[in-house]
DNA sequence: CCATTTACTTGACTCGATCCAGAAAACATG
DNA sequence: CATGTTTTCTGGATCGAGTCAAGTAAATGG
């Protein structure tokens, strides 16, 4: 799976563009990247890179199974590059924080209705909502001894 | 489980008002409604009320927990009276028809994440994507003998 | 029926996302 | 490496869902 950015590209039919090959790398580095953060992360590398590129680059991506695109409640869209397995997310309901939780059985779409009333199911997409640690931490402070 | 609007609507606290009345008949006739129709439709009843009106008492429900509100990938917020069971949902990607499924434990949060990370899960959301059985006619239309 | 509390109105505004037309750059050739 | 075609990028307008804030109106409870 090291493939160098730019066969992950060519390989995928794909052409390679500085542009890309910086999104491709903030993906890599935020894995749970919103479409404003790859604008910032992509503007501070390259200089100036239009919104519009960025957002055609993931929805490209997305339709070619590069990259998977989640919509937790609340919260604009993520990005991840985790595309392949069908793993599931944890969201923080006050700070927005995501994190991945594996799949149990890992083959899509790993559970099925128990009545799917007509539909072709392909995809179940499991969201965990909670709190992360450190929101814990700050709500319920430690009794002080 | 037939008790009059009212009577819900003081029985959680809540002032009893025309506007509040005619969404919560809105949404008993649309399971799934999204907050435009629910503005729409008790417009159409009632004359001039505000977005804000009943954006206001939306999240005014859904905070006490009369009303659940999903936010299927896409789609904008959907809200629906079927808020104490913990049901899941398919969504049509074409339509957007949406549709209840029952859950299998029924029990809060009726799916446990394989490694919590810390985490305080208290729900566990779990939806659907297909075809709905109209949109599945229209893409594949059967073979005219 | 008055006071208090809660709800509603109005209108501007935020924010994420998308659309459009034209300029620019990447690739496949000769 | 010059050329043409295709795809991508720029910049700005635009959209839709949802929110904010300040003031007015109406429902409850004494």
């Amino acid at each position: 799976m090291d493939f160098a950015p730019e066969d992950t590209l060519r390989g995928a039919g794909l052409r390679v563009t500085k542009p890309r090959l910086a999104v491709l790398d903030v993906l890599v580095q935020h894995p749970h990247a919103t479409a404003d953060l790859v604008v910032h992360k992509v503007r501070a590398k390259l200089g100036k890179v239009s919104k519009q590129a960025i957002y055609d680059v993931l929805a490209t991506w997305v339709d070619v199974g590069l990259v998977r695109r989640i919509e937790p409640a609340g919260l604009p869209a993520l990005f991840e590059t985790r595309a392949g397995d069908n793993h599931h997310h944890l969201v923080c309901r006050v700070c927005g924080h995501t994190t991945d939780v594996d799949c149990a059985t890992g083959v899509r779409p790993c559970l099925t209705p128990s009545d799917d009333a007509g539909y072709s199911v392909d995809e179940a997409e499991v969201v965990f909502y909670g709190l992360c640690p450190n929101c814990q931490l700050k709500l319920e402070p430690p009794s002080p001894t």
